[in-house]
DNA sequence: CATTTCACCTGACTC
DNA sequence: TGAGTCAGGTGAAAT
């Protein structure tokens, strides 16, 4: 067990300090924080940490005996820094052999805006066994990921995707963008025509060289990209 | 209650004809006639026609009190239009608040060749109480869709909506497509550059009016669209 | 085994 | 906006 550190205030307000045992940390992969709406808990934490079969089966949300908590999983309640409760249901999936937290994942996800690489620490409270009982969920983002070319538009901002841009059309100059509703998740893709009867696009400044076709690769340090005639302007990610 | 209607010739030979008042009609889902096995009962028709909890529980397969109805469900019995029998499992799911029909309904769909688009009918006899209790299901193939234009480029055909054609982009000629995984849903839109420098759409043949900015609309005749220079070809929908 | 059934779950959409 | 509906999913159990 790691060394007990000081949190900072609690929910409770009669508590100013709780004393707090890191338990464990995932970095979450693409899945955990897609729409599986899972997050899938390494076996040798889930069974060390959050037992199913537990002797004392007196964890809230446990089905009456250890068998029925197997097959039915635990409703696990977590603090988050800012003392939000969470709950989580936590069960082992048979068929992947797996423990994973399902039910309440995604609502975390959203909110805290978790994407891949990103971290999520579970710690408990230290101290009496009531104590341990008290759980907490952290999370931290991943360390600084290389700046991204942003496509501003006149009224979408819109990230682009790291690799070259390509698109299903092969025969069209197309300039696509494939995005959900009431998400930041954006994906912007072009192609120049086969038969190109177009000016050849220029990247200003300190362009790479614009393969076109097949695709248009942009440098993470153009700024603006003139395409038949028209400017698009890059800019850099936007605040998160 | 609509006007009560003389069927064809029931299953019963010594009935030459029932009397049938329709209940409603449920145009059918892709989920309704796929792999979920089940039939999402709109909420309204559900607690109107195939109530759960019932003073009168004493439906076939009823259990033995509301409260247990309501738990498990009921069996219903419908005859379809040749007389033949069809015993569906009719609940209610907590999760998703909605009224299902699930066991036996797979083999309707499979026998009667059901998809997606296709309405299926409930009816109940007309008269007396026990009349009433007698169930029907029928269904109808789908009209046949109206053509739509379809613009085919080398890797994809892509569906077009009817209406005009419309981007998000207001700065830039954008083509953009956005579908969603799995179902046929697709939405290609563009626009022209705001400061167009760039040579007018021609449309042949048989052109409608092509606005540009703020939309290209096209009509349902234009099979080519010479579009920057770029040939934007159109066919006929796809066959289904 | 595959297929069906079952009891959940979530997000997109509507009002 | 928030609440309700429901289409489209899931894993597990039954068949």
């Amino acid at each position: 067990m790691e060394k007990p550190v000081l949190s900072s205030p609690s929910a409770d307000p009669s508590l100013v300090f709780v004393v707090k045992e890191h338990m464990f940390d995932k970095v979450v992969t693409p899945s955990d924080v897609g729409k599986l709406n899972r997050l899938v808990i390494p076996k040798q934490y889930a069974e060390k940490y959050f037992p199913l079969d537990p002797e004392e089966s007196d964890r809230e949300g446990a089905a009456s005996s250890p068998a029925e908590t197997k097959k039915l999983g635990l409703l696990l309640s977590f603090e988050d820094r800012g003392g939000k409760p969470w709950r989580f249901r936590y069960s082992y999936w048979n068929s992947s052999q797996s423990y994973v937290i399902t039910k309440g994942w995604s609502r975390f996800v959203k909110e805290k805006g978790l994407g891949a690489g990103d971290t999520v620490s579970f710690s408990r409270g230290s101290g009496n066994p009531a104590a341990r009982r008290r759980l907490f969920i952290d999370w931290k983002r991943r360390q600084p990921q290389p700046a991204r070319p942003h496509l501003r538009g006149f009224t979408n901002t819109i990230p682009l995707p790291s690799g070259p841009l390509t698109s299903p059309f092969n025969s069209i100059m197309a300039c696509g963008h494939h995005w959900r509703a009431r998400t930041a998740l954006y994906n912007v893709n072009w192609l120049a025509p086969a038969a190109a009867a177009q000016p050849k696009p220029e990247v200003h400044p300190g362009a790479p060289a614009a393969t076109m076709p097949p695709s248009v690769t942009l440098g993470s340090r153009s700024k603006r990209l003139r395409l038949f005639g028209v400017n698009l302007d890059f800019s850099e990610p936007l605040p998160e």
